[in-house]
DNA sequence: GCACCAGTTCCCATTCAATGGGAATTCCTC
DNA sequence: GAGGAATTCCCATTGAATGGGAACTGGTGC
C-alpha cells in the first residue's frame, strides 16, 4: 500500500512525529514516538530515519531520537520570533533589572500565550511559564493583554468557554472576564493577582507593531507587591520594543 | 505521475522550501519559495499550503509567506538548543555585565559554529555573529574551540581545507591551523585577534557536558583590550552553565 | 481601458514514494 | 537461556503526490 490508510498527508504525519517530543519529553526511542503519533513501525522508522537524514532530528549514542540542530536552525533564522525576541531582549533585561523578578514576551498562538522568552531572577518565585511553552489566555497576564486586543473570532471562542481555573483568582465567569477585557483596553494593562499563582500576581502590557497588538510583555512579580511601580517599567520597554521593531523594518 | 520526478522524498522537499527562508529572506511569495527550492509552481503552491495548514508557514496580508510560530514552538519546545541556552542565559547575561561587549553561545553543527545566542552591549563594536547564523569554525573563536575539541572526522576535512579569510588575521594555513588547535586545546582556550574583524578579538572557552565539549561560550572584544581578563569571567560563566546543566539532569 | 506579466488556483492523467504487515535480527533485562 | 522490545529489512500494493497546462486574479504601465 502505497500511502497511508488514514489519508494522512506526509506533513501531517511529520508534524504528529515532532508533536511527540515536548518539553518534559527531550529524548525518546523510535518505538515510543511511533506509539504517541500512532504510526505503524515500519512507517515511523523510516520517517525519523528520513527525518535524521535531513538534521531535523538526531539520534544520541542510546538510538533514541531529539530535535536537531538544523530544525532549531530553520526554524529560528528567518522567524518573526527570533525578530520579536531580539529586538525585546536588550529592554526585557533592563525591566528585569528594575523589577528582578520573572519578566516575559509572549504572543497569541492558536488559542493560547505562546511565551517566546522568559528572563528569570534566581531569588524570583515560582513560575510556570516557559520559553516555547503555553498558557491559557484568560489565566496569564501576558494572554489577557493578547485576549483584550484579539479579533472577535479569537475571542469570542474563549469567551464562550469554558473557563478553567488555573489558581485561586482565575477569572471563570464570562461575564467577568468581558469586563476586565474592557478595563485592560481603557488602561492599557492587564493585572492579574493569584490568575495562577496564589503568591503571584502578573502584570502586562501589549507590543503593537503597524497598529496592531502583537506580543504581550508581561512581568511575574509577589503577590504583595505595588504592581503600580512595574507598570511604567514595563511601558517604557514596550516602548522601546516597537521603536527598534520599526528602525528595524526602516 | 504520483511522485517526483527527481526521485525526491517529500522531506527533502519540505526542507528545501524552509532553508528558502534566511535572516535576510523572511517573507517571500509562494512563486519565489518554488524557484528557489527548484520546485515547479503547482507542487510549490501545493506543499506550501499544505505546511501553512500545519502552521509551519503562515501568509501574511499581503499573501507572502513566512516561518509560522508553530513551526518555531515545535522546533525549540523539546530541542537541545533550548535547553542549552536556557543554562547559559544568566550566566552569559553576568558576564556580559562585566565585559560589556558580545558574549555569545556557540554549537557545532554541519562543519560550522552554529550561534546559539548573542548578547550585546549598546556600545559594543560590529559583530557579524548571528542568533541561528553560522561562521566557519577555523574563523571565530567559538569556532577554533569546537574544532579543537571535535572528533577527527570532523577536524580533518576541515584542516583539508581550504581555508578561506573571512578578517586580516584569519589563519589560513594548514600546519599553523594545526599548532594552534593544539594550543587551545593546552590551554583552554582560544583568542583570535582579527580572525573576523580588523578592530575586534575573539576569545572563546569550552562548554562539557558528559566529558564532552558540547558548546563554546565566547567574548568578542575590542582589539586592543586584555583577553586575559575576559577569560577568567568566560571560564567561571562555563563551570556555571556545566554545574547547571548538571542539575537539570539529575 | 487595455495589454502584459506574474502569481495563484484548479484540473486531472499518471505513477512511484510511501505504505505497513510480517519476518528476521539485535539488544537488553532478568 | 528466555522473553520482550526495538530495530531493520523485505516487498506487494496503491493513492498521495506529481507537474503540465489552462484559467483566473491582481497589479502595473501606457
Amino acid at each position: 500500500m502505497a500511502n497511508s490508510r488514514s489519508g494522512d498527508s506526509m506533513i501531517a504525519r511529520v508534524v504528529r512525529v515532532l508533536e511527540t517530543f515536548e518539553a518534559d519529553r527531550t529524548v525518546q526511542s523510535t518505538s515510543e514516538i511511533g506509539r504517541r503519533a500512532g504510526l505503524p513501525s515500519s512507517t515511523v522508522h523510516r520517517i525519523v530515519d528520513q527525518l535524521a537524514d535531513e538534521g531535523l532530528l538526531e539520534f544520541d549514542e542510546d538510538h533514541n531520537a531529539r530535535l536537531g540542530m538544523r530544525l532549531w536552525e530553520l526554524a529560528l533564522r528567518g522567524s518573526t520570533a527570533l525578530r520579536l525576541r531580539q529586538a525585546a531582549l536588550p529592554h526585557m533585561e533592563r525591566a528585569q533589572a528594575v523589577l528582578r523578578q520573572h519578566t516575559q514576551l509572549a504572543v497569541l498562538e492558536r488559542g493560547e500565550a505562546l511565551f517566546l522568552e522568559r528572563l528569570s531572577h534566581p531569588d524570583a518565585g515560582a513560575n510556570i511559564a516557559r520559553v516555547a511553552g503555553r498558557l491559557p489566555l484568560h489565566a496569564s497576564s501576558a494572554g489577557l493583554v493578547l485576549l483584550a486586543y484579539a479579533e472577535a473570532d479569537i475571542r469570542n471562542p474563549v469567551l464562550a468557554g469554558p473557563l478553567t481555573a488555573v489558581g485561586p483568582a482565575t477569572i471563570t465567569d464570562p461575564a467577568r472576564l468581558r469586563i476586565e477585557l474592557a478595563r485592560i483596553k481603557r488602561t492599557g494593562f492587564a493585572a492579574a493577582p493569584a490568575s495562577i499563582e496564589a503568591v503571584s500576581t502578573g502584570v502586562a502590557v501589549p507590543i503593537r507593531e503597524a497598529g496592531r497588538v502583537i506580543a504581550a510583555l508581561s512581568a511575574v512579580l509577589p503577590r504583595e507587591s505595588y504592581p503600580d511601580r512595574a507598570i511604567p517599567v514595563l511601558r517604557e520597554a514596550s516602548q522601546r520594543i516597537e521603536a527598534d521593531l520599526r528602525a528595524a523594518r526602516s
